[in-house]
DNA sequence: CGCGCCTTTGACCCTTTTCAAATCAAGTGG
DNA sequence: CCACTTGATTTGAAAAGGGTCAAAGGCGCG
């Protein structure tokens, strides 16, 4: 357990192979990688594979590289000094990963919570090449904003569900950003443990436990093993959010950086 | 009460007067503002007075204006289908808005929590004067990462602090933000109501009201009023904390943007 | 097979919420 | 200046939800 003895976690990342440019179709960095790669810049990004409970560490104390998720699944861990653990962002493949300012007196990392496999981007190999380049900017802001969209719908979360829909919306976020359709309905290969669960949705493992019991007598979701499972209705999951809904993109990016989509009021007069 | 009302609050800022530059000393954006100030853009901003209740408002779906609080308290608030609010970040003199996306099944705004003015800024003019300006780029980022901060700090309050720690947290947060140094300790005077700090801490008003009677009853806080109080003794207040510490900064921003501190390992070997 | 770890379930306790009533503060009008 | 109104705050009592502690059940692995 992390919070038990954090030092025997806080091995560094295990270097992989180099890799000539992020091979993630969805990556939301995909093109700024690219573009770099295709500059010839001198190991410009590396591919790591770490395993369950293994942080990505910087060596020293600024924040020279980005990280994009390949495989697995990579969490934001903030731990107090009593050992309480808040899990506040979890990063599935073609997330980026920004290092991001932590609390004093509460240690936070970026851990896997099982098998994956990082892409490393070198920020100052980014920037010693394109300056500050557009694309690069562009992808940063973009990146940060859909971070902060799912911050704020976090935080609706964990101040005002109770246990019972903070256990649809965690189903119906990790269906939607790691179920496979098949049939029955979406596969889920899950790779939390209850307590890396509860420490997400602000909740103790045993609650866990217990709603998904609920769950389970609903019929809805069938629990193969307790890290596998399969949503026969995501419809059916979604009515019972009390949002019912899933995260807009921020509009805010289209001004700054020229992200343009179909939308004739546009230049309205304001 | 917004969430049984928000339509009779709904109305759109008020305007003020021009102002040549933010007038803000400690004001984020003052660089800026100023820059665009000085190349005499059309009326780069004006400054907007808003009442307790009302909202900033965008007219069209596009973001393209920020604000800079000037005075007062100014809330982001996402408030669910059924009524529930949760305030997810409160702006402090100096501090940036920028526009951030909501959740969809639920209405998310920005909402003076007393009577408070606000400088806006037009991206589109400062884009226009600046292209892609580095130092707004620098100060856009800068605004964004603290503010992904104080969620993470947030984040861990909601899900892992009990309601006495939310309040101490709470009042150590709003002291160092509002509290005027005097005799006798800081003096804040809050512009919020039982039930907007609830929403802030994920309690209800009830609760909050008995907690803050139990802090009254440690003599460390004297309440003058129920918006405005003493604190005596700031240290011993941030001794009760989990964390025992204050938000640091990122040190992203220094490899994008080049902001430099005293730190001789910046440039130790990767 | 037995060990260790994770998960599930049960019983009980504590915190917070809910519902209700009383108190307090600020305006309003006589 | 004082009764009256209105809304916010405080306090109380009961209920609900989640946490804590403990025990039993599953599962993989040596």
């Amino acid at each position: 357990m992390p919070q038990e003895e954090p030092d025997r976690l806080a091995r560094s990342v295990t270097a992989g192979h180099d890799c000539p440019a992020c091979p993630l179709a969805g990556c939301s960095f995909r093109a700024v990688v690219a573009e770099a790669a295709a500059r010839r810049t001198p190991r410009p990004q590396h591919q790591y594979a770490i395993s369950r409970g293994e942080r990505i560490i910087e060596d020293g104390p600024s924040c020279k590289r980005i990280w994009v998720v390949v495989k697995g699944l990579v969490a934001l861990a903030t731990v107090l000094p009593d050992g309480r653990r808040q899990i506040t962002d979890l990063s599935a493949p073609g997330d980026v990963i920004c290092p991001v300012g932590a609390v004093i007196g509460a240690e936070s990392w970026v851990e896997a919570l099982g098998a994956s496999i990082v892409c490393q981007v070198a920020l100052g190999d980014l920037m010693a090449l394109n300056g500050h380049a557009h694309s690069l900017m562009a992808g940063l802001f973009r990146h940060t904003h859909r971070q902060l969209e799912r911050h704020n719908g976090n935080m609706v979360m964990l101040g005002r569900f109770d246990g019972m829909e903070r256990v649809w919306q965690f189903l119906v976020e990790i269906t939607r950003r790691l179920g496979r359709q098949g049939v029955g309905g979406y596969r889920v290969d899950l790779p939390m443990s209850r307590e890396d669960i509860a420490d997400y949705l602000g909740l103790n493992s045993e609650t866990v436990s217990r709603l998904f019991s609920r769950i389970r007598k609903t019929r809805l979701v069938t629990f193969i093993s307790p890290t596998e499972f399969i949503v026969h209705d995501l419809a059916a999951l979604e009515r019972r959010l009390p949002t019912a809904g899933q995260p807009t993109e921020s509009l805010f990016g289209r001004i700054l950086f020229g992200w343009h989509a179909a939308d004739p009021a546009e230049e309205a007069p304001g």
